[in-house]
Formats: structure tokens, sequence, C-alpha cells
DNA sequence: ATTTGCAGTGCCTAATTGACACTTAGTACA
DNA sequence: TGTACTAAGTGTCAATTAGGCACTGCAAAT
């Protein structure tokens, strides 16, 4: 689909905050791994080796916020608390999982290129 | 394409950092737009509306720095500073526009999600 | 002669992230 | 009965990052 120039600039002002909103540094990974199936608070954690719980945390605030991901506790005891994908965040699991598999094909590449740009003047 | 949780363990550390590379704010409508055709800075600036010179300035230099576009100086008068997207970053191209046509189609469920949560609690 | 457009840089402050400690509640162990 | 562990967080403070605003240098147009 192409956009004409009016079509972006009418639309940019409310597109840029969605973005936004999706295009943070924890996201795509979190979106990723929930595509998969619905998954506990340290299930999350544990994946996402390195994230600390305040970090997870805000995120999934922010995804739940805004209607991407699902948060549902279970009274069991100790209670647990699930989070799964919405309808709406279920839209982003093909590009997200596209995002996913280049960066895993890339990664080389986009260090090789970090190299050589930082060695032309140091 | 899925991946095992052993998959997912080796290539995660290699992966998250590119993945903070393209994930930011700009990253998305900078490489959209570059797609199209290449653009000239102060095109690129005005095209997204509020950025500012820095903002457009560093973003550039950190994708030109992984590879993802290219600088060209055109030694005109004034001189002209072309952006275009290199072959590694026209991998992005498909799932940018995919998110880009996800941003445009559920900006109002977003906004509508953020609403509702935001009432219930005040 | 002064304004406009181009492509930036520099400084300083505001906003966001991250580290690390603390919490509350239940379960298991000894 | 006390210690320790897991779960799912919250609070506080420091550091990193982003944004605002002003400034530069050069050429063309008015």
């Amino acid at each position: 689909m192409a956009y004409t120039e009016e079509d972006v600039l009418r639309t940019l002002p409310g597109v840029r905050p969605v973005l936004e909103q999706v295009a943070h540094k924890w996201t795509i990974l979190i979106l990723t791994f929930l595509c998969e199936e619905p998954k506990r608070f340290n299930a999350l954690k544990r994946r996402l080796d390195g994230i600390t719980q305040k970090a997870l945390t805000d995120a999934l605030r922010r995804l739940e916020r805004n209607g991407l991901v699902e948060r549902r506790v279970i009274s069991s005891s100790p209670v647990a608390v699930e989070y799964s994908m919405t309808p709406l965040g279920r839209g982003l699991q093909e590009p997200f999982l596209m995002l996913y598999d280049w960066a895993v094909q890339h990664q080389e590449n986009l260090a090789d290129a970090q190299k050589s740009f930082d060695n032309r003047d140091g």
C-alpha cells in the first residue's frame, strides 16, 4: 500500500505517538515471546535475560495500557499473574517476528558496520 | 519460522542490542520515508514534522553507524547531503511498512484502550 | 544589505532508564 | 519457630538519554 504526501501529513500526527509506544526497547522481545503463549511475570523475566523487575513491570503496564496485552491475576497461592496477547496486539505478531528474524540474521552485519564506522574517525 | 527455547537463549544476547538500535522513536518513520526514495536532510525534517535538527542528526548518525542508511555529500553549493537506504536497511522495509500500516489503522484502538485503562483507577 | 535555505554543532535542562534495595504473602524445610 | 525461597511487584536515587534553543558558515535570492 502506498501513501501520498497528503496521506502522510494527515496521519502523521496520530501515528507518531503510536509508534512511540510500540517501538520501545523491550516491546519487540516481550510481544514476540508472548505471541507464543501466555506467560507469567517471572517466566518472561527469565527469558528476557538481563531485564530488571522494574523495567519489565513498566513495559508490561505500558503494553496493558495500550491494549496490546492482557493482565490476568490467578488467585492461587501464591498469587500468579499471567500476561497474554490481546487481539489488537496479535496484529503486531507478523511484523515483529520479521524484525526478530532480521535481527537474528543480521547481527553480524550491524556489528561490522559499527566497527568500520568507528574506525573512520576514532 | 519457529525458535526453540535454546535458539532463543543462544541468540538473545546478540539480538537485544540490535533491536535497541532499531526500535527507536524516530527510526521507523525515518526508514519508512527513506525507503520511498533517497532524501535530503531538510526534506526529511519537513516530513518528520516536529523533529528537531539535533534529533534528526543523531538518529541519522546512528542509522549510518549501523549500516542501515548511507550519507552522501553532494558538493554543490550550498552543500547538499543525501541520505539513502543501504541493502542491509532495505531488509527492514517490509516489517516497517507493516508497522506503519498497523499504526495508521489502529491509532483509534490505542487511544480508546488508554482512556479506559486510565479510567479504571484515575 | 539582509533574509532565506541548507546542514549541521554545542550547551543545558528535562525526561527516561536502570541498579539496587525493600515489600508482602505463601510454601517448604528442619 | 525461625530461616529461606519464590512470586510479583514498589520506591528511591543516580546515570543515561532526549529535547529545546541558540548559534555557525556558506550561498543564493530580494
